[in-house]
DNA sequence: CTGAAAGCGCTTACAG
DNA sequence: CTGAAAGCGCTTACAG
């Protein structure tokens, strides 16, 4: 069947069904208009020819391409994160008939919105109905987007530097309540000494330290910040920054890390030197990417749902495309802390 | 100029500068039979419209969609390895103003091929050019897409279970040659026991394991394998072999690893029975995953291009979609042995 | 319920 | 070089 040269059209399954082409087209749309009997004989004429209407033909009448495109923006590459953020958008759309362009774009904060050179997808017209943002979104790429009046979706975590002002539809975790669950454990398990390390010039990781600072100031503790440099990866920086935690008296017995990588690095310096996780010092992450896992033991984290950011992403501009004048929304998705390995019982 | 309603159809812009709309539409298309005048006088009336002509609508005529999709089978996750195939793809077509679809598939190898519940973006008809496979392929998915009379080219590694009388474009990299260098490699440091950690039912790992017993053959060393069992993930199965390898004697001064997932495993195991690599073990992996770098010392092991993979896919699929009569090729891309932390001299 | 017609926004021979 | 017309493969009022 499928092995028909698939240049079957509309007149060819009316003349075979005999009826008009109209008719086809309504049983192809499912219209409730069409009777029994006939809708059984065309799709009988559509089976036997092995036609399949054509798409391009099909959406430019309906005025709707049912695809959406997924731009990462400002990342070398696409990492686990983004993947699984892609994936939920992906596995949501594809049960809507809906598909999804992956597409990439560097640019800079202070570019001015027109100049910023967006990727083919972005510039054809009628191509995609709408587009989701990923990796870093800074307000000239939003007003750009806007100014082409085309319907888009934020993940917000990676937003930098929007004014209060600029409204747009978004979708993100909260950094603040995780941090603040992951610190209440620590705590929670007697420890009192306990220091945040990260560069707290990322706006994530400093919603972050904020929830960190939060959990201790509800117990009357002090918060410590371990600043990082912000030049250095991640990695690295949790590797610097072990000297500097292990040399405070009195010595801290946690660390609540801005994310898994740097947990990760802070981890790999702490068993070189030889200094046992949990044994001697509790550690807690942020995003429970790989690296949690590939630690030893595995590290405590908080949880980010990145599939559901993804799914809620692709839900929110399907919203946004039946209900344009609807009012902008921001939806802010729970994490959860996971327990594994890395935190000790005090006392 | 982009704030105008984009409605602007062929007919307005026709009308504003004065000609017909086969005019607007040969300037579009750069076709050379206009002459500068007329040429500037559309260009022209097209910026003042801000007219983007409607992707859609060329498209139908076009017989091409200008899209390829990139299906991932068989995968819970968009592992960085595919991922980065993935932008491989993106980015060589993004030049060409082709665009990429992002789909996903799970199906069984006994399923028969016209029963395959495909993602919508491959059941439409006329919506892209052809597919890029990635993920695991069977014979059945082949079949299925070759019924279709869809294009397609395949990331061979991958493939599992083809006889060879079947026929199709496809890139891959080297898994032989790429081991049977990491072995020589490890020879050349004056290592004689060295022993392959694997699970050879993996095709791939396979392959992997034929390169390593030829680089032994090649120097009279016996080959010896470490089998995995095929239940665990490739990183337990690392961890679970230590024992076996450490017992052996004379004791192996090497492992090769399958991938680096197994390697890091094996590393794992290592430091936690304070075994220290490279200086009582040397250590070398394959595929330069993420892993690689986050072991310590970091993993010497065998680089795969994977953005190149990627490319060449998406360069190859474009060629057979401009000559369909073509023979099939095969592209085999060669690997890179990376030198880091994990191989010592011996003597 | 259904056919014949008009139309979506383009491209491309066909004449000149 | 350029316009007017036919046509791509569909959808959707418009009549009946």
């Amino acid at each position: 069947m499928e092995m028909v040269p698939a240049k079957t059209t509309i007149r060819e399954v009316a003349r075979a069904a005999g009826v008009g082409i109209g008719t086809i087209s309504r049983v192809l749309n499912s219209s409730s208009q069409v009777s029994r009997k006939t809708r059984a004989h065309v799709l009988d004429a559509i089976r036997r020819l092995g036609f399949r209407p054509n798409a391009q033909a099909r959406r430019i009448l309906k005025r709707r391409s049912e695809m959406v495109c997924f731009l990462l923006s400002n990342r070398d590459f696409l990492h686990p994160f983004h993947a699984r953020i892609l994936q939920g958008v992906e596995s949501h759309a594809s049960g809507l008939k809906q598909h999804v362009l992956f597409a990439a774009l560097h640019y800079s904060p202070r570019t001015p919105p027109h100049k910023i050179d967006l990727p083919p997808v972005l510039q054809e017209h009628g191509l995609i109905d709408g587009v989701i943002l990923a990796g870093t979104v800074y307000p000239n790429l939003l007003q750009r987007i806007e100014s082409m009046q085309m319907p888009s979706v934020a993940f917000s975590n990676n937003v930098v530097g929007m004014d209060d002002g600029q409204q747009f539809d978004q979708v993100g975790f909260d950094d603040f309540k995780g941090m603040l669950h992951a610190t209440r454990h620590l705590i929670g398990k007697g420890h009192r000494q306990i220091v945040f390390a990260g560069d707290i010039s990322y706006p994530w990781l400093h919603r972050r330290f904020e929830g960190y600072r939060q959990g201790m100031r509800e117990n009357k503790l002090k918060p410590v910040l371990i600043k990082g440099r912000s030049h250095l990866s991640f990695g690295d920086f949790g590797q610097g920054s072990v000297g500097r935690i292990l040399s405070r008296r009195p010595r801290p017995t946690a660390v609540v890390a801005g994310n898994d990588e740097i947990a990760y690095g802070l981890w790999r310096s702490l068993c070189r030197q030889g200094v046992k996780v949990p044994d001697e010092i509790s550690l807690v992450g942020f995003d429970d990417r790989e690296e949690a896992v590939l630690m030893d033991p595995p590290l405590s984290t908080v949880r980010v749902h990145k599939e559901e950011i993804g799914e809620t992403c692709m839900k929110m501009l399907l919203e946004r495309l039946h209900h344009p004048q609807m009012a902008f929304s921001q939806r802010v998705l729970p994490t959860e802390f996971l327990i594994r390995g890395t935190v000790r019982q005090l006392d």
